[in-house]
DNA sequence: ATAAGAGAATTAAACGATTAGAAAGGGTGG
DNA sequence: CCACCCTTTCTAATCGTTTAATTCTCTTAT
């Protein structure tokens, strides 16, 4: 099967393997006569060219190695998407490594061993296929980058902030400030954030968007407001009760993920608490069952398939010409939909 | 850079570079002395092999190429999982390739010839990366398998039906039999189906489980519980409305996708039936969103990572006897959870 | 008729590994 | 000390392409 290669094709056709290579791939002029030729018992033959040994001897692949921390992660599919957007315009191939992170250890990310190994070894197979670079997607990027350094290729981080600047990711802080500039713009001025965890970057920007919007439009603010959650259901649900029940309660919540604002519109409506008439609720993520709650939640929409697109452009940048060309930072968008009203007249 | 190869190491370590590639693979013995040198050298210089390479000699390429019909189909990820896991365990990679369908042709899968193209140009793709077998994950898998026999590579086919014998699918007639033998054992008789478009064969084999309850427990048959849907959230909701209002509604409702299910909660909630107290609902997929509903619905989980990985095992299977042995069906899993209970007495 | 030169086709050496088969090395018993 | 055999190492061909460098084949102008 499949043994037809170059050798036959030229034999067949009465030319040297060289005049075949030029037909394949236009690279020198051939005379149409001898072209057609060639073409016909290429034809005939059913050959297919192999690019294994064609990489082995034009050093190109023409292969990006993706790897994911976990691809079943709800934001890692469309970001892919992207990345597969970007290669099809440029007639490149993806490998995709899923780390499996969380089936192989847990979300307890304090393991640092077992990742690293894993990421190494990841990173070392994708070299060992000559990809031409390597994205990465995932919020714990224990750093490969000395790794793949050792090796010349470069390297483009998505989803996570890193020291290095060879990475996208959306605008955390534009986003919750955009998200308040829209609530204020509704006309409240009572506005409560639930946030995740603190320990990683985006809560922190995300955060400091909040904040930011407070200063800028002289919003009164309340230590009360600030509830800080776990990122669960619970959490949200537990904060919010506590957001309810203060003696002069918001009119509005920013929750800085989907999940929790799950948990917000449970707790409200067991308080009797009416979205968006009483409370303005906004999430974060636009995971797909926002859409589908009642009320269908107002959410920040994440600029994933950006993402990967501008991953990958970032990325041939880095192989072509060897040098980081910023790409824009994408911005997540508002999606407005029924959990945002203007607070009622007191 | 990284152009150091087993030429370099023979030299350095002063042996052949049959030596070097017999310490790398364990080949042949080696006498301990002579290894360590070996291995010495091809840590000081940070060698890597080129798999490349390797591949055009050995001609094999431990790669298994895999098509999705679009990734952010809801299915898909955790398909790629159970691929994945496997491939691990086996030390294969996966070149995976997006048709993107959705974004590309749109929904309109009568476009065949678009449909073909793709698939066609991406099979040949794969063939010339010599992979070792394909994977395709999709619901309308045109024909393919013309193209790839000629070059004698296996492909197995997943969730999709095919003429085919080297499919993985789950089986959904079982699926919505134990759905309804759920409902049966909790004590409801008049029981509706809510279908989604007939024109597919999982869709009538869902039908032919609902039937074959019917009849096996012999519960009323009433014509007027069968609706066909089309997938969507709205026809849920439309059809729902018609089984509420006739002069004896079903007291429970078998819905075949938790999109439609969706629309069932809708109309529900307007007519003032609660559920599951006046209305017991079944859903289908285990959509992530089916959890974060009021009520949690119930759900046939699909075993899609299972699915993935006895894709694998067929193809590897294939690959390496060049016969089918028939994997075992996976079976879906009903998720109990809030909107089934006993129907009233009356 | 012929030299020059453009254009077309060929030759042959890579690319970086694997792997038969040959050669060398080492140990043992007679 | 040598023959024998087993183990270790080496030589060199090979996988299927690409691509310099070369050779061959035409035109065309003089």
């Amino acid at each position: 099967m499949n043994k037809v290669g170059i050798k036959e094709i030229a034999a067949k056709a009465n030319v040297s393997t060289a005049t075949v290579s030029y037909v394949l791939n236009g690279t020198r002029n051939v005379r149409p006569k001898t072209r057609e030729r060639v073409v016909k018992v290429i034809e005939e033959l059913n050959y297919r060219p192999n690019d294994i040994a064609k990489s082995l001897k034009s050093r190109r692949t023409n292969t990006i190695g993706v790897i994911a921390e976990d691809v079943t992660v709800f934001n890692v599919p469309e970001i892919i998407d992207g990345i597969n957007e970007f290669a099809d315009k440029h007639d490149l191939h993806i490998i995709l490594t899923n780390l499996r992170l969380h089936r192989r250890v847990g979300h307890n990310y304090s393991n640092v061993d077992a990742y690293r190994k894993y990421a190494e070894s990841a990173v070392s197979d994708l070299l060992s296929k000559q990809v031409e670079g390597i994205i990465y997607i995932g919020v714990h990027p224990r750093d490969v980058t000395g790794l793949i350094n050792t090796y010349g290729k470069p390297i483009v981080y998505t989803y996570c902030y890193t020291d290095q600047n060879v990475s996208i990711q959306y605008n955390d802080e534009q986003a919750s400030f955009d998200a308040m500039q829209y609530l204020v713009k509704q006309g409240h001025k009572r506005i409560a954030i639930i946030s995740g965890l603190m320990d990683s970057t985006p809560s922190r920007l995300r955060f400091n968007g909040y904040y930011k919007a407070v200063t800028e439009f002289q919003l009164p603010f309340n230590p009360q407001y600030i509830k800080i959650g776990d990122w669960g259901l619970d959490s949200g649900y537990r904060l919010t009760k506590e957001l309810l029940t203060l003696s002069e309660p918001p009119t509005a919540v920013l929750v800085m993920n989907d999940v929790m604002a799950v948990g917000t519109l449970r707790a409200a409506d067991e308080c009797g608490c009416q979205i968006p008439r009483d409370l303005s609720v906004v999430g974060f993520d636009n995971r797909e069952f926002s859409d589908y709650l009642n009320p269908r939640i107002t959410t920040m929409d994440l600029p994933l398939h950006e993402m990967g697109y501008s991953s990958m452009s970032m990325l041939t940048g880095l192989i072509n010409e060897k040098e980081v060309k910023q790409e824009e930072q994408p911005l997540c968008r508002l999606l407005e939909r029924e959990s945002v009203a203007p607070p009622r007249q007191e």
